[in-house]
Formats: structure tokens, sequence, C-alpha cells
DNA sequence: TTTATCTACGTAAACGTTTGCAGAGGTGAG
DNA sequence: CTCACCTCTGCAAACGTTTACGTAGATAAA
């Protein structure tokens, strides 16, 4: 059975190829009654029209990548969510990178994608990365770009996030008011925009309860939670006198519990946590997590429609064009007055 | 600055664009010494080959499809994790398609990609689909596929589950010999055989007990989570013999200690639950959660495996190559005995 | 009538790659 | 010297689309 492309249709319908095409384009230059010959035959053949095909033509390939550290975290989970659904409306397709906060990684994907496989990109930069030449070579190939979360101030494009440093404020802020002294900052990388702006929260925060800035309560965790928690229990062993933990990630705020149950701490009693979390059961741990939750899916929702709407105007996206969505602040049992 | 292709290189070099091509696939047709040159202009460029020349050309697009009914789920995202990394490995990229359990989204999108744009297809059917002609229309059309945990029984491919119907039993005996005899089924949906497994698991431990089956103690949820609290609410409010819940699905296990929260009723002592769930924190629920775990991460892999394997060897898929994991069950607070 | 305009379709080139075939030049055997 | 063979390279077609351009016929304006 010979393959259903235009040139088959065409046959079958005794019309050239170009007005084939043009009729399941809904071309004004074909005549109502073609088209209809036309459109009736493609459906009962089932054709598709094969997208390499016309992407190599058009040169637009009605595809987006995204690039994330990783997808097993419900903040990332429910931005793809965000990303798909938007996505899906306007016909663009989505391949999933995902760079395991590993910067290796990240420059391989990047090489990738710099073959005009992806008409833009959506990225959330890896904690591991250190400088950004990989991505401003990946820029300068063309895709129109927009950072989400992660973001790399280096590059001239739109970014889409949070108010960290006042997230970063009020979460101090939060446990300073429930009685903690001695706060304990958990961060994943200090090289990243977004964790030196929850940090500059953490410290205004303390500043204005006449508090030092202790950097050795700052804890730079790693990708392998077994070892944060390691890491995190370490800290607190050799400084009992920690009665609160701000933890800028939501697996940093897991190993804390981890860490706490290791060592018999009591939460809230002894020390009081607060965590960035997306996490939907957070509210049935033991105790109840108080969480600074980002507006995940609303993150991927609009940072994909920035792009989508970037690429579909051919327009170079701008800074300006830039969004910073709020946090809420859900006050659980893990920060109740002792 | 015109494009780097084939032809830009040819140019720059004096040879055929022919020649430029085979030296960049280590012909050995081509002399080392060309091979050297056309690498070293190549690397100098940046040359990146056109992905969909490439693949209209060959009739290969080096991509898999993976359409899913969520991503916002803990087994979900720990098998694209599998996928995503096999895929990687062997050079392949990674579409992402959700169904959000939804059986018209999932009709669209097996019509998108019966146009080539996939070389292979990893699926888990959506819960509320009923017939499979979209599957069997797709299947028909090329692509192979593999499924994996919600599979298809209609097509003659390969499946990627785990013992579901020996889980279903034993997480029905766990809450037997906890001393349970009024237990609660929750599902998602009775159609998909891995529902129908996790049934007649959970039949047999019944019989097996000496207790009738009785259908009104099973509960067929649907996608939104706070309706399926509702349901779950009133089930135990109508029935408060109940004293034991069998959650198929990581969803109705939430939903069930929120539900368990809404009327007070306390967890184990006067109800004790068990789901199918790959929740990191279950153990720091409160209570921390019994689970059955699948082996998602592995899942995933195996799934990827196989479909690559048949692509590359050209060879269709045997549903002898089908693969059944064992899944762990983790005994926890919420059925530990009164 | 001629000329212009419009409609509906066809021709052919182009996108960048891969690959069958041919051929030029060199080497070795008879 | 001839013939065969091997090495390296080029030519050109093909993959399935899209689209600039051309054109035949019809209609309308002059």
């Amino acid at each position: 059975m010979p393959p259903v492309n235009l040139k088959r249709l065409a046959q079958e319908l005794n019309l050239s190829i170009a007005t084939v095409s043009r009729a399941l384009q809904d071309s004004h230059e074909v005549s109502a009654q073609t088209k209809e010959r036309v459109k009736a035959l493609a459906d009962a053949l089932g054709y598709q029209p094969n997208a390499y095909a016309s992407s190599l033509r058009r040169n637009i390939s009605k595809t987006i990548g995204v690039v994330i550290p990783e997808v097993n975290n419900h903040f990332f989970s429910l931005a793809i969510n965000g990303i798909e659904e938007v996505a899906r409306q306007n016909g663009y397709h989505v391949l999933i990178y995902l760079t395991h906060d590993d910067y290796e990684r990240e420059v391989d994907i990047t090489q990738y994608l710099t073959g005009g496989r992806v008409d833009g990109l959506l990225m959330s930069v890896a904690s591991g990365s250190q400088d950004f030449g990989h991505l401003q070579k990946l820029y300068a190939s063309k895709p129109a770009i927009v950072f989400f979360d992660r973001v790399c101030d280096a590059l001239n494009t739109a970014n889409v996030t949070t108010n960290d440093y006042e997230s970063g404020y009020l979460a101090t802020k939060h446990l300073l008011e429930a009685g903690c002294r001695h706060i304990a900052h958990l961060l994943l990388s200090g090289n990243l925009s977004i964790g030196r702006m929850r940090m500059q929260g953490y410290q205004a925060a303390l500043q204005e309860h006449g508090l030092p800035f202790d950097e050795t309560l700052v804890l730079t965790g790693y990708g392998d939670d077994e070892q944060n928690t390691e890491l995190i229990t370490d800290l607190l062993r050799s400084r009992p006198e920690i009665d609160g933990i701000f933890a800028s990630v939501e697996r940093l705020a897991i190993s804390s519990y981890q860490a706490c149950h290791n060592l018999g701490l009591a939460i809230p009693e002894t020390i009081k946590i607060i965590g960035f979390s997306n996490l939907g059961v957070a509210s049935l741990l033991a105790p109840a997590l108080t969480t600074i939750t980002q507006p995940a899916y609303e993150i991927g929702k609009e940072a994909a429609r920035i792009l989508l709407r970037a690429i579909e105007k051919k327009k170079p996206i701008l800074p300006s064009q830039s969004l910073t969505l709020k946090s809420e602040l859900f006050a659980r049992k893990s920060t109740a007055r002792g």
C-alpha cells in the first residue's frame, strides 16, 4: 500500500500536489468544491502531514524544549503541567530534557538544541552551573528562550520568577516571630540569582531583628537526598543552639525532617522548620509543614505564553516581558510557637 | 552570516556536499585526511546537522513519545526519569504528552502521533478510556509501542507492569491480618487491566479469609482530588463499619487521609490505610503511610529499553518481551495493629 | 474590440540531508 | 600493455512539504 502523502492524494484526485497542499490549508486560491474533495479524501485515507518535511521547508518546528533539573519534584512537575497545557492549546509539541542539576549534562543538552530542533526553549538552570557560556552560545544560535524560577541573568531575555527576596524575608521573619533566634538556611547553590535573592531576604529579616548573620549557619546541599540528610544531621548535632530551619528547596525541607527524626529533635518544640515546597501532602506530614508555595502551574503557563507569543510574532523576547508571581506562605504546625 | 550547513562547509573546504556528509559520518569512503579537515571546520563553525532534513531523508526521527495521564505524580515522574535516562544514553529525544486521564485528549494526542513524528511510543493509558480504537489506529500507522503500568491488552505488543494481582492480594491480606474486617477498595477505573488485577487480588484475599465480597465497598474515583475526598468522606460516613482502606492509586490514599481528618477518624486505631504510592515522604506522614511501592524508575527504564531495542533493530515488538517487575510492601504506622 | 483583473490551478524550486551510482586516478597482476 | 580492482570524490536524485511564479480561462471595464 502506497504511503498517504500529498502526492498520493494528488494522484487519486487528478490534481497537482500544490493544489492539494493549498486546499488542506484552506487557501483562498482553491475553489470551495475542490477543497471539499481534497479534505474528504484526506479524511478517508487518514492523511497526516509529515512533520519533518513541513518543518524543513518552513523552518518552523512547532516544538518547544523544556530543560529542567528534575521532574520528580512538585514544583517542576506542576510547571510542566502548565507548559504542556499552553503548548497543546497552541498546537506545539514539548520535548523534555533533565539535567539532574548537573552542569555537564546541561552543556550536552544545550548543544543538541542548537540544531533548530526547537522553536523555543523554557529553562530552569541547573544548580551546578557556574558559567553560562553554553547558554550564551545557545542563545546566539537562534531559539527564543524564557527562563523560569532558576534564571540566568547573563542572557538578555525574559524571566518568570516569584518574589524570592520577599519570600525569603517573610519566611525568616515568620520563624523569628515564632521565637527562633538561631536560624539555619539551607539552599542548593549560591550561584543562582534565585538563591541569592532568598538569602538576602533571610539576611534582611535577621538584621531587622537585630540578629547577626552567621555564615556557618548557611548550608549548601548537593543533589543526593541522603547526603543532604547527613549534612543537616551533622550541622544540627554540632550546633545544638539552632532552633529554626529555613529550607530554600523542597528536598532540603524533607531532609531536615529526616535529620530531626534521626536526632530525636521535636518539631516544632525544639526546632521549627519552614520550606519552599509544592508538596500536596505538606499538611499531612508529622507535623504539618509550614511552606512557602510557589504558583508552579501558573509559572509554567506564563513562561510558555511569553515564549509562544514571541515565536508566533517572530519577535525577540525582551527582558521587560519578565514576570514576577507571588508565592504564598502557609503557616502550619512545624512553626507553631512551642 | 550564511547559515552553517553542509553546503557552507563544502564550499569553504572545496569539497562536495556528499563528501562532507560522509566525512561527518566517519564513512570509510573518505580519506582520513579529508575527515580531519571536515571535522575541524565543523567544530570551528559549530555545525549542527538539521534534524528535520535528516529525519525526512532517513525516515527516522530519533524521537520517542511518552503519553501518560499526568506528571504530577511520583510514579509517573519517576518513570519519566528512567525513560529520559535511557533515551539520552541512546541519543533519543523525548516528547511528552499528558492526557489528564481524559479519553478525548488521548484520542487527540494519538492522532498527532500518526504522522511519523516519533519512532516509538511509551504509553500508560488514561483511566477514562473505554474503547481502544484510537490506539489500534495508531498501532496500525507504524510506530513501535510499549505500554507500561496502565496497559492496553487489545494491542499485540509488549507491556511492562508490576505484579498487580499479587500486590492487591498482599495489600488486602496485610489489612486483614492487622484486624480489618470491612475493607473498602478505592480505584480509578474498572476498565483497565491493572485495576482488574488488583481487584482480583483483593477479592482473593477476602475469600481466603472467608469474607464476602461487597460491591458497595468498591469506590471508583475521578480525576479531581477534592471530589474524591468528598466521595470517600461520604462513603466512610455512611458505612461506619469500614475499618480498612486499600487505595489502588497514590492520590486516593491521600484523599483517604484527608477524609479521615475531616471526620476525625483515627488512623490506624479506627481505620487502617494502605495504598499504592511512590511518595518519598510516605514515612513522614501523620501517621506514616503503609505503601505498596512500584519500581517506577526501573519500569521507565525497562520500557524504554524494549522500545529502543526494537526501533534500532527494526523488528516488531512481541508480547513475549513483556516484563513484570515486583512491587514492594512497606508496612508503616497507618496499618499498625490498634 | 482590447486590456485589465480575478479565479483556480499547475510547474518547479527550495529546505538540508543521505545515498546509489559513476568516474578519475592509482596500484598491482597477468 | 591491458584488465581488474581499490580509493576517494562528485553528481544528482530523493524524502514530503511549501510557495513564488506563471498561465489559461473567465469576467469586467474601457
